[in-house]
DNA sequence: GCCGTTTTCGGCCCGACTGTTTTCAGTCG
């Protein structure tokens, strides 16, 4: 947001129509109508400009989800805060009944029953309702569902709420499984769909496909799987179970016939899905997990790329598979270009022992040369208060004569020298402009006061920005995923700053940042703010966090030429001394 | 409440499971 208005974010938005939603659905609305709230909340969130931003009503209109009703409920709430068929709803749902949506086995339906059934208005109203017996007098609640209810009730706040795991966690896990069921005797195919395939930076469970003729039995020899906890209805094609770290897992068995039909459907999003269904529907055709049909012949569902090209459609990479506009482009066969891994020509964020880094200059050199990298930087800690083993000014132009040496005898590789310095409280720099204009790229970044109001915060990085040499502001958002949140920051105005300064923003690929998120990176793409994917190693070995950053630009629709380090070394260098505007 | 390769009105994703019913609504993914 600017300077004017309440302040209101599309999580705020997106957060006000979730609860129309869930509201309506209690008063008993048509679905169809709660739908369109629920739609129009997850548009909204997951879109990369700010809606106070955009400031008219016509340009909400014009997304997906949002007519002329919801425009305007957009324009009331960036203009006043409030909503006012929210408040009215509110007056007749209490907020603690919204809640019991969340209890297993609740739906609007039954919440409802509960509310006007038996005045109940919260938790501990159910709980009451529960001992008393009172549950009995409704219908459609039996004896199983209170049980349900009571155990569920009884479960601490902290498991109430399902956890998600980092994508780096569930690797761990699921890469062994894959393989694990891969040698299964008559299993020819383990893919592990779901959010993981799609490459979001958590996921909830691990949803497997394993292609088997009928008659193999994949879940006898999974019994005896090292890391699994428990394996609970295991049937001849569905199985589910708990890994020892309490990671969920859904296993089904899906024939080769049917086997790209399922793995687009377990793969999801949900909303892609679902874009997905209605455009079957609309061609006259029926799409579900066992194919895509024209009456009751199957006319794909083997493969996916069969399956979207029954859709005219292009192939839809997972990462894309969020519905942010991937159908529409794909039927439009305009779906970008992504960025590939293999488009990475450098990494411009590394650590060697000269800071906090395990590994000498020379390792990670050479590990950067394993991995076919035409140029790294290195960009130790600069030393100030604060910053254990930074590197001063000396020590950094003892490791500058390092470098020389190295690119004097290197002929595959250039090393770059540089510098990770700190953002100061006010916005200034840890080191002088002076031993920052010796450097080839300055990377700026905040490790303190994350919790500075968003004003000061982007002040602070405003000025930042504004010092001469700045090349790449790393981690911009600063979050840990199950540590710590973003800080509070006027995003936007941040990119524009980057943008008019020809500043990069980082993509960082350490497994807990990936950060900028997939959504930031979409609105630094469409503001014109060049990324640079960054693998922020701490060891040779941590250069593999290239792939984790190059996952996360992808979901964000970033291309080869959204890229700053898939430039020539030639072109990179020109960008970086580019004069400031 | 949204939306248009049949449409400005009449539709709106699909299937499985569960537990509650007495033939199926509600919930879930």
């Amino acid at each position: 947001m600017g300077t004017h208005g309440p302040g209101i974010h599309n999580a705020d938005v997106a957060e006000a129509f979730e609860e129309m939603g869930d509201l309506l659905a209690i008063e008993g609305e048509s679905p169809f109508r709660i739908r369109a709230y629920r739609r129009a909340g997850q548009v909204v969130r997951s879109l990369p400009r700010e809606l106070a931003e955009m400031g008219k009503e016509s340009e909400y209109d014009a997304l997906p989800g949002i007519g002329t009703d919801l425009a305007a409920k957009i324009a009331e709430l960036v203009t006043t805060g409030h909503l006012k068929a929210l408040e009215k709803l509110r007056r007749r749902v209490p907020a603690g009944v919204r809640e019991l949506l969340g209890l297993p086995g609740l739906g609007p339906v039954r919440v409802r029953a509960l509310m006007t059934g038996l005045h109940v208005r919260d938790r501990e109203d159910l709980k009451r309702a529960l001992a008393a017996g009172a549950l009995a007098t409704l219908h459609g609640f039996g004896p199983k569902l209170k049980s349900r209810l009571e155990s569920a009730l009884a479960a601490e706040p902290a498991a109430r709420e399902a956890r998600r795991f980092p994508l780096s966690v569930a690797a761990e896990y699921a890469e062994p499984l894959r393989r694990y069921l891969g040698a299964i005797r008559g299993v020819t195919r383990v893919e592990i769909a779901g959010s993981y395939r799609r490459g979001r930076d958590t996921v909830g469970d691990l949803d497997v496909l394993l292609c088997a003729p009928a008659g193999v039995d994949p879940f006898g020899p999974l019994e005896h799987y090292r890391d699994l906890r428990e394996l609970s209805a295991a049937g001849t094609t569905k199985a589910a179970g708990v890994l020892r770290n309490g990671l969920q897992i859904d296993l089904r068995v899906v024939p080769k016939e049917s086997f790209g039909a399922a793995l687009q459907y377990f793969t999801g999003s949900k909303d892609h899905g679902i874009r997905l269904r209605r455009r079957a529907r609309e061609r006259g055709l029926k799409l579900s997990e066992y194919g895509l049909f024209r009456g009751d012949r199957r006319i794909a569902g083997e493969t996916e790329e069969g399956l979207y090209r029954a859709l005219a459609l292009e192939f839809v990479p997972p990462q894309l598979r969020e519905d942010r506009g991937e159908i529409e482009a794909a039927a439009r066969h305009a779906l970008p270009v992504l960025l590939e891994r293999a488009d990475l020509l450098g990494d411009l964020h590394m650590h060697t022992d000269a800071s906090d880094g395990n590994d000498t200059l020379e390792e990670m050199v050479a590990a950067a040369r394993a991995r076919k990298l035409s140029y790294i930087a290195i960009t130790d800690h600069g030393k100030h208060l604060g910053i254990v083993h930074g590197v001063d000014a000396d020590r950094l132009a003892r490791q500058g004569e390092a470098i020389d040496k190295l690119n004097d005898r290197l002929r595959d590789i250039t090393v770059l020298k540089g510098a990770e310095v700190d953002i100061l409280e006010d916005g200034r720099l840890a080191l002088p402009d002076a031993v920052l204009a010796k450097l080839d790229v300055v990377v700026i970044a905040i490790h303190s006061h994350f919790g500075l109001s968003g004003a000061k915060q982007t002040a602070r990085l405003l000025r930042a920005l504004d010092r001469p040499h700045v090349s790449i502001l790393a981690h911009p958002t600063g979050r840990l995923l199950g540590e710590r949140e973003p800080y509070t920051l006027e995003f936007e105005r941040v990119l524009d700053a980057a943008r008019d300064r020809g500043c990069t923003l980082e993509v960082n690929g350490q497994p807990l940042r990936l950060d900028l998120d997939d959504v930031h990176v979409m609105a630094a793409c469409d503001r014109g703010v060049l990324l640079s994917i960054g693998s922020d190693a701490h060891s040779s070995d941590q250069l593999a966090n290239l792939e984790g950053g190059v996952r996360q630009a992808r979901r964000g629709w970033a291309r080869r030429e959204d890229v700053l380090n898939t430039r020539s070394l030639g072109e990179l260098r020109d960008i970086l001394r580019k004069p400031r505007p």
